[in-house]
DNA sequence: TGCCAGGCCGGGT
DNA sequence: ACCCGGCATGGC
């Protein structure tokens, strides 16, 4: 067998390599339960996770940190607890969605839904309204272990500017399958490797004068994205 | 001060 | 099949 050299390895691997090794391991998700994964992956959309905490710890302090028990209270007393995440009147709603669905269609059981086959397991929790490709995925995998590559912003942003996908591309499912085609399906891999990108746009790619520190600054880029 | 953050939905072309 | 406004707080 022909070593493979470092040239030939793809360019997905390169990437991760180079960013472990620049960052270290994230420790992602940051919670302590599957059910906190899953509250979190509906309060960070579009939202810092700075913003997110807060919310947590107001769940946590109104022992609301749980799908049953936001599941019995009112929507508009949990809008009041998630009000530091932002839009948390729609955040509200959704978490109502998502825990009236899963008490309606799994009694309640996480594990029945986990115990799915993956694709039906994600057909799933995309017919709840409020839960869209990336939270879907982000649950999947964060909480309940199955190798699904999240995709978000951040990620597109960064295939771009090494020019793996086209300049204007963000197409989800694109994204994704470039790294589930690379990867092995390892969800430990997956989860480190968003947790990596993620990190990496936030303290790259928002200010233009530290873009040059970015680990991934000596593979072939366009400065401009 | 304005702009953005670990998206998604619904209505309009 | 896209495109866009709305949602909304806290940080820089």
């Amino acid at each position: 067998m022909i070593p493979m050299d470092r040239s030939s390895r793809p360019i997905v691997r390169q990437m991760y390599d180079l960013l472990y090794a620049a960052l270290g391991p994230q420790h992602w998700w940051p919670a302590d339960t599957r059910e906190e994964v899953i509250i979190g992956a509906i309060l960070t959309q579009n939202t810092s996770w700075k913003n997110v905490e807060r919310a947590i710890g107001s769940l946590r302090q109104a022992d609301c940190l749980t799908l049953r028990r936001i599941n019995s209270i009112a929507a508009d007393r949990l809008a009041e607890l998630i009000r530091s995440s932002g839009t948390h009147r729609v955040k509200a709603d959704r978490l109502k969605n998502l825990t009236r669905w899963l008490q309606s269609r799994f009694d309640g059981d996480l594990d029945a839904l986990f115990a799915l086959e993956r694709r039906a397991a994600r057909r799933e929790l995309l017919s709840v309204t409020g839960i869209g490709p990336e939270t879907a995925d982000a649950i999947l995998l964060y909480a309940g272990g199955v190798p699904t590559f999240v995709v978000d912003a951040y990620t597109n942003r960064i295939l771009r500017r090494h020019y793996i996908i086209s300049p204007d591309g963000s197409d989800y499912g694109a994204t994704q399958a470039i790294f589930e085609r690379t990867l092995p399906p390892d969800d430990r891999l997956y989860g480190e490797y968003h947790a990596l990108l993620v990190e990496t746009g936030k303290r790259f790619c928002r200010k233009r004068a530290e873009c040059e520190r970015c680990p991934l600054v000596a593979l072939p880029h366009d400065p401009s994205i």
